[in-house]
DNA sequence: GCATAATACTTGACTACTCAAATATTAATC
DNA sequence: GATTAATATTTGAGTAGTCAAGTATTATGC
């Protein structure tokens, strides 16, 4: 067989550990929420008013916004989120965060903390910064 | 909020990256098969005689093995794998790359390798060398 | 050589998405 | 200002996995 393009291996590999992380990290079941869960209150914490629309939810974590959608619906049922119209345009309804959601973000952010250190014990904080770079540069831009 | 932990981020921006990739990659239906269809295919053409356990195919590409025995049920249906059983041991049954998987791998592997180039090109090839060795440290060794 | 443990795989019940299409609303064009 | 296009969200139907438990089979310790 030929050699294979570094590209393809490079992208093998990611899903790869991208599997391996996320399942460990939703078996910890951190707090009773999942990793995409957590990104979610993350990117809402983030948020000015820690409201945002749900496509740009999507756009942030990288699924489609059917998909969003349909994680939203637990989420909200716990009361982690809430949800809130938008009077200039009553196509968007806006995704807010709790303050139980908050409450919950915080302590999963600690715990999730942790775990992140340990599984990249090896990877030294250059080697992080400079993986994050090119995580962005395809089109990771979570900050 | 307090600084996010390097190593979080990046977490989420795997997490981010390999979503986008892999649906980009599916969505392409490349040659009729999924991306993990193709690391399947990948492992087994690199195995030696074609063949492998399932434990070691689930361990390759980071499922679980009950989740690549679901895989391969329409894998195999479509003629792309078979199974086979070991003498020596009556508990494994092998997985096997037939002679239109093989073909199959063949094509998509030149496409595969086009999306791959085309996916990161502004991650040069020291770059993508030095991640892959770092997603080496975290688990995915697919070589 | 028999009981206990470990391994390989599958299955039932479930969650977490995906796509394509539908709905509702707003923006753009003429 | 009526028509067409674009945007935000949801929904129906399906795929792709998860976990926990079950079934065989093989290995281990006494």
């Amino acid at each position: 067989m030929k050699a294979i393009d570094p590209s393809l291996l490079l992208l093998m590999n990611l899903s790869k550990v991208q599997s391996l992380l996320s399942r460990r990290f939703d078996r910890l079941s951190v707090h009773g929420i999942g990793f995409n869960d957590f990104m979610i209150l993350y990117l809402l914490r983030q948020a000015p008013g820690e409201k945002m629309r749900r496509v740009d939810l999507a756009d942030g974590i990288g699924l489609t916004s059917s998909g969003v959608t349909r994680m939203l619906v637990p989420m909200e049922k716990i009361g982690l989120i809430k949800r809130e119209i938008n009077e200039r345009d009553a196509r968007v309804s806006y995704v807010v965060l709790t303050e139980a959601g908050r409450t919950i973000f915080t302590d999963a952010l600690k715990t999730a903390g942790y775990l992140a250190q340990e599984i990249l014990p090896t990877a030294k904080a250059k080697k992080i910064s400079a993986l994050s770079d090119i995580m962005g540069e395809l089109g990771g831009n979570i900050a």
